[in-house]
DNA sequence: ATGAAAGCGCTAACAA
DNA sequence: TTGTTAGCGCTTTCAT
C-alpha cells in the first residue's frame, strides 16, 4: 500500500483524481474544467489547468470513452498499402477526420474477405464510432456485424452495388465501359488487356466487364489478355505487355487494369523502342501523378480518391439517413492515345 | 426501465452480462471461457460460446482495455500519406502490430513538427502499449511526452542523432555522402542539386548536407541548386529541373532530393531530348518501384522502409532495453549515371 | 471450476 | 459553481 506522500512518485501515469487533488477540487469539475464542458469560475479554471500542467497529466481516453457514450475512432479498412490509391483515400478521410476530432485505425485487409472479416470484428471491439470500408462486397457475417453494430458505416470508392448505409465512390463498370468507349472512338480495333489478379481485385474486374461490353457494343472483343496472377505493379504491367507481345496477336492498343500496370506498360514500350500511340496505344485507370507526368501524359481515368475519403469520412461524423454519393471520374485524354 | 423481456430487445450493443446470463453462468466465468484464460468445463465453455454467438456478442476493448493494464494499440506517427515511403514504412508495421494482437492507430503531421505534438498528445490519451515515430527531431515537449508515457517508443528513418528509446532506420546523412561519392566517381564535376522544401524535411536536409561534404571532399561544390517550395513530386522534380536548366549553368549531373523528384528529372529530359547519362546523370533516393522499373533503371539509394516498419513494430511490441538499429541502405547503381 | 465483489479512470446526472 | 454518487463493461483477485 502506497501512502500519500508515495504517490507523486508512482511510476502509473497521473489520473484526474490526481489533478483534482492538487487543485483542490473536486473530480467532476476538474473533468469540466478539462473539457471546457459545463461551468466553472475562472479561478477553479486556472488551478485546475496548471495542476494539470505541472502533473503532466494525460487524460485517459480508454475510460472517458467507457463513460460516456461514444468513442472518437473511427476504423478504415483498406485492400492494400502498396497502391497509392488506398493512401490517397486515407489521406482525404484523415484530414478531415481529425478536423472533427476522431482518431483513424486502420486496417489492411490484403484483398482478403476472411482477413477483412476477422478485422472488423477486431476494429468493432473498439466501439469506434464510424466504419469506412473500400468496397461494397464482403462475406455475408461482415455485413452482419456492420450493421448489427448500429454506427455509421461508408463503403467506398464504388457504386456497382448495394450498400449497407453510405456510400461514396463512383461506377467502376461505367469506367471501364468509358475507357473501352474511348478506344473505340479513336479508331482501335485490335484492343488486349492486361490486368492483375482480378479474383482479389472486384473492383478491377468490373472494370473489366465494363470495357467488355463496350467492346461488345461496337462488334469487338478483347483481342488477346493477359492476367498476372499477382498484385498490380509497374513491374507486373511491363511484363505483363511483354508477354502478351510475345505471343504474337496483332495489337494496336492495350487496356490496363490500373495506372501501376499502365505505366509498366508505357516503360516497357519505350524501351523496346515500340511508339505509342503510333503503334502502340496505352489506357490505364486512376489518373496517378506518375502517369499524368509522363513524357507522353497516359490516357487515363481520373478518379476523385481523397475526395471519397473525405466525403465519406464527413458522412460518417454526420448524423442522417443512408447516403449515396457517386462522385464519377474523369476521362483523360493523353497522349497515348 | 427495462424489463427482463424488453431487456433482448435493447438498441445497445450485447455484453458480457448479457452473454453470461443467456448462458447461466457468472460474468467472470463468461470472462475466462471468451479469453480463454483460466479453466472451466467443457461444457461451459460450449454453453458461453454459443451464447455469445446467438447474441452476436462483440467484446468491448474499450472496457477490457480499463479494466486490465495496457491497450493493444500502438500510434503511428508519420508526415505523409503522398509519399509512398511512408505507406511502404506502415505497412511494414501493420503485418507485424497485428500479427502480435494490436491495432495501428495512424496521425499525419503533414511535416509539421507542432502538429506532430498535438497528435502524439492525442494518441497517447488512448493510452497506447507503444509509439511509433518517423525521425528523430521533434519539439522539447513531444520529447517530454514519449519519455512520460513510459512505454515503448520508436523512432524511425533516421540514425543521425540520439533518439528517446528505440531506434530504427539508416544514416541519412551517409546516405547523401555516398551519393556524392558515387558522381564523383563517375567523373561528374558540375553537379546540380533539386530539391523540395528541406526546412521541414529534416531527413531530406541531411542528405544534402552529406551530399555536399562528399562533393567538397573531392574539391567540388554544388554547381547551381533549385529548391522547390512544395513537397517532393514528380511535377516538382520536372519544374525543378527544367528551371535549373533555364539559368544556363553548364551540368552533367544533378542529385535531387528523393526518386520523386528525380524521375520527374528524368520525365523532363526524356521530354526534351537530353541524353542521359550522356548530357545529364540523375541521381535519387529510395529505391521506389517506378525508379527500378524505368526504362532506364534509376540511380539511387535503396532504402529498407518496409524493413524499417517491421523491425521499429517487433521493438515496440517486446521488452528489453533501448536499441538501435541501422538497417543501412543499398547504392543502386542505374543506368542514370 | 466458478461466482462475488472490487475496481480501472472517467463522465454524467443530481444535489447542494 | 461545485461535490457526491453512480455507473460504463470488463478483468482480476479471492473465496468457495
Amino acid at each position: 500500500m502506497v501512502d500519500e506522500a508515495a504517490e507523486g512518485m508512482r511510476t502509473g501515469a497521473m489520473t484526474l483524481t490526481d489533478v483534482a487533488r492538487a487543485a483542490g477540487v473536486g473530480e467532476s469539475t476538474a473533468s469540466r474544467v478539462l473539457r471546457g464542458h459545463g461551468s466553472f469560475s475562472e479561478k477553479t479554471r486556472e488551478s485546475v489547468l496548471s495542476a494539470a500542467r505541472s502533473l503532466g497529466y494525460v487524460p485517459n481516453r480508454i475510460a472517458g470513452t467507457l463513460a460516456s457514450t461514444g468513442s472518437k475512432l473511427v476504423g478504415i479498412v483498406i485492400p492494400s498499402l502498396s497502391n497509392i490509391v488506398f493512401p490517397d483515400v486515407l489521406r482525404g478521410a484523415n484530414t478531415v477526420l481529425v478536423g472533427a476530432g476522431f482518431q483513424p485505425v486502420v486496417a489492411v485487409t490484403d484483398y482478403d474477405q476472411g482477413r477483412e472479416e476477422s478485422l472488423i470484428e477486431s476494429l468493432l471491439s473498439w466501439r469506434p464510432a464510424g466504419m469506412m470500408v473500400a468496397g461494397l462486397e464482403h462475406t455475408e457475417r461482415t455485413g452482419a456485424m456492420l450493421r448489427q453494430a448500429r454506427i455509421r458505416v461508408a463503403e467506398l470508392l464504388d457504386t456497382d452495388g448495394e450498400g449497407i448505409d453510405i456510400v461514396v465512390g463512383f461506377s467502376n463498370r461505367e469506367a471501364g465501359r468509358t475507357s473501352g468507349r474511348h478506344l473505340v472512338s479513336r479508331g482501335y480495333r485490335q484492343i488486349g488487356y492486361v490486368g492483375h489478379d482480378l479474383s482479389r481485385d472486384l473492383r478491377a474486374a468490373k472494370r473489366f466487364a465494363g470495357f467488355r461490353s463496350a467492346l461488345e457494343e461496337a462488334g469487338l472483343k478483347v483481342a488477346a489478355q493477359e492476367i498476372i496472377p499477382a498484385s498490380s505493379s509497374i513491374e507486373a504491367g511491363r511484363d505483363g505487355l511483354a508477354r502478351l507481345l510475345e505471343r504474337g496477336t496483332n495489337l494496336d492498343a492495350v487496356y490496363f487494369s490500373n495506372d501501376d500496370m499502365a505505366i509498366g506498360g508505357y516503360f516497357h514500350c519505350l524501351a523496346r523502342g515500340i511508339a505509342i500511340p503510333g503503334q502502340m496505344a496505352i489506357f490505364g485507370f486512376n489518373g496517378l501523378d506518375v502517369a499524368r507526368s509522363a513524357p507522353q501524359p497516359l490516357s487515363t481515368i481520373l478518379t476523385p480518391r481523397v475526395a471519397v475519403g473525405e466525403n465519406g469520412a464527413r458522412l460518417v461524423c454526420s448524423e442522417g439517413p443512408p447516403a449515396r454519393i457517386d462522385l464519377g471520374f474523369e476521362l483523360i485524354e493523353g497522349a497515348t492515345t
